[in-house]
RNA sequence: GCGGAGUUGGUCUAGCCUGGUCAGGAUGUCAGCCCCCCAAGCUGAAGGUCGCGGGUUCAAAUCCCGCACUCCGCACCA
């Protein structure tokens, strides 16, 4: 087979591009490199992908979905971490013009950084004279901000500055609140988003493994911290993942780890049993999508290459045939990193509060303030050192008091008989706490591109796509033998038949069969219904499967229902 | 961003070195014939500002320059 040569990456890229799965974008202008377009097949297979996840990943938990703005104010990436981390000095060589980052630059050289560091101060610090370029030696550098987030501006006179959301998860901690209470405060509370994002990546090579615009299906699953158990562990605990471990990624080691959730989880290796569950989920989804188990891994992220928000992340990723082991999901245990961050900057409390099971009592000290004497000694001043008052900590006030003999308020002595500690025991019925979060989050885009590589096959020197009927763009087809004898217009109504069942159906009757088969065949239909001379006598028709061509015979009447039936994804 | 290679109908490609015939072929598409169960055959048709812009020349797909994009390395990838 001397077409060997060309890979399967290259023959599936001309195939998307030649019958509209997607292509590159903006060809009329010499295309602009990260953006794709999607064609009608493309549509419709991220379409069902998508339809999947959310019966995977949605509706079986009964997880809640939103919908939030794709452009948010600086504030909302600034309370996230997102302008700190997606803002790199990045140095560039005077002599050679090398781009490197400037923090790891320095830190190379044991020079010290500061988190928040000017541009100005970093390209002076780099500029000392020590600081070689890795490449050429030269010591000249001009330092410069890449941001890898999409800027924009806000308004009609550009009042604010903006940005494209480069994950969707932000929205869903910005709504958190209401989201919350429209979910009537149920906990964990798992909230799902499928939108776009963007990152202005600085080569985005690799079609459409590594865009500048994407789709992302992301969930943030919020929980207790002092109820971190997954009430759905039970249901995949036996199962087995294949897991790259931080250990062993340090070590370099390429080969996976098979071990079960449950001595994953007892030994450490996953820390949060949430994160576990959406990983075997995420597992058996990408095996539904037609990638095999073993073309599976979940890849262990180092401190160093985590994001700024993690305290763990597996990446899942697949095994493609030119790009290699590549991401295609990513599941995060982001803490409360975000939503404490977004409460300390918006001040809006976004605490969460749970009845306990039983009350407890707690003790705690109470002012008793005697607002008599307060008055007669101060009656001016009563309505603020009353405020004042009010506002102390008791213990602290108790203090002054004990330490003092009395407490000084608004530059006022009172004397300790104006205040009366007690300690009471109250009954408290509720504890509140900032949730946790865990995130698995999906790449669509890489998803569908997945599912067509592990779909692609060839036979006879003819492509095949050998998609899961739930999942292909077009499910049936349907043709006459020949384009006469009254075979087309008895084929007509068969599809039109199976269009009114809710079958995605197509009706071809020009070339030859074996020309219309081989069409179906590329673009992965499933089911082939054949229109025959028989047809006309008995009402019976063929159906073609696209893997085995192998033909049954059937009557029309029985057609939809069966077809459906063959259509229908089998459980888990 | 850097270095190297490339970009020709929908797709794949010849031609470029050594400027000059209507830019050739294959495949696909469409129409007709054929009536056939796996891209069969025959006839015909449509489809190309040779990536974009500029230059050299009487003449540029072909030579030169700039840009965009693609691929391979390097760097980057929260």
């Amino acid at each position: 087979m001397e077409s060997k040569r060309e890979s399967k990456a290259d023959k599936l890229a001309e195939l998307a591009r030649r019958r509209g799965f997607f292509w590159q974008a903006l060809e009329i202008y010499g295309g602009v490199g990260g953006f794709v377009s999607f064609g009608e097949l493309g549509v419709k297979l991220k379409d069902k992908t998508i339809r999947l996840w959310r019966d995977y990943f949605i509706h079986r938990h009964n997880f809640t979905e939103v919908d939030t703005p794709l452009i948010s104010p600086y504030v909302v990436f600034e309370a996230s971490g997102h302008v700190g981390s997606f803002k790199d000095p990045m140095a560039e060589c005077s002599k050679c013009h090398k781009k490197f980052r400037a923090d790891h630059l320095l830190m190379e050289y044991n020079r010290q950084i500061s988190e928040g560091m000017s541009i100005e101060d970093t390209e002076r610090e780099i500029n000392k004279g020590d600081v070689k370029c890795p490449d050429c030696g030269n010591t000249k550098w001009s330092v410069r901000h890449f941001l890898t987030m999409f800027e924009t501006t806000i308004g009609p006179y550009s009042e604010s500055e903006g940005f494209m959301r480069p994950e969707t998860a932000q929205g869903i901690f910005t709504e958190f609140k209401r989201i919350y209470e429209i979910s009537r405060g149920k906990m964990p509370l798992g909230v799902a988003q499928i939108g776009k994002a963007f990152r202005n990546e600085i080569s985005p090579r690799q079609g459409v493994i590594r865009l500048r615009e994407f789709s992302m299906m992301e969930i943030e699953l919020f929980f207790d911290p002092l109820n971190p158990k997954c009430p759905l562990l039970n249901q995949v605990e036996n199962e087995e993942l294949r897991i790259l471990p931080e250990d062993l990624v340090e070590k370099g080691i390429e080969e996976p780890l098979i071990i079960s959730v449950k001595d994953a989880l007892s030994k450490g290796i996953i820390k949060q049993e949430w994160l576990a569950y959406f990983m075997v989920l995420s597992k058996k989804f990408a095996i539904k999508l037609g990638i095999p188990e073993d073309k599976q891994r979940f890849h262990a992220k180092l401190p160093s290459e985590r994001a700024h928000y993690s305290a763990q992340t597996y990446d899942h990723e697949v095994l493609l045939d030119k790009f290699g082991w590549v991401e295609v999901a990513g599941h995060a245990y982001r803490t409360d990193y975000d939503l404490s961050s977004h409460m300390k900057k918006s001040s809006v409390d976004l605490s969460v509060s749970v009845q306990l099971e039983e009350p407890i009592k707690v003790k705690h000290l109470k002012m008793n303030i005697n607002s008599k004497k307060i008055k007669e000694i101060f009656p001016d001043k009563f309505n603020d050192l009353m405020k004042r008052l009010k506002e102390m900590s008791p213990e602290d006030a108790k203090r002054e008091i004990d330490n003092s003999g009395a407490i000084v308020v608004e530059g006022l002595k009172l004397p300790k008989e104006a205040i009366e500690f007690v300690d009471v025991e109250e009954e408290v019925k509720v504890r509140r706490f900032i949730p946790h979060v865990v995130e698995p989050s999906f790449g669509i885009e890489r998803l569908v591109y997945a599912t067509l590589e592990h779909a692609y096959s060839e036979k006879e020197d003819r492509a095949i796509l050998r998609i899961p009927p739930y999942l292909a763009p077009v499910q049936a087809a349907v043709f006459p033998l020949v384009s006469k004898d009254k075979l087309q217009e008895k084929s007509v109504a068969v599809w039109e038949d199976l269009r009114r069942r809710g079958i995605d159906a197509i009706y071809d009757d020009s070339g030859s069969i074996g020309r219309r088969y081989a069409r179906a065949d590329e673009i992965g239909v499933p089911f082939a219904i054949t229109i025959d001379y028989q047809t006309l006598d008995d009402d019976t028709v063929t159906i073609r499967d696209r893997d085995t061509w192998k033909q049954k015979r059937l009557t029309i009447k029985d057609l939809p229902d069966h077809l459906l039936g063959l259509l229908r994804p089998s459980d888990p």
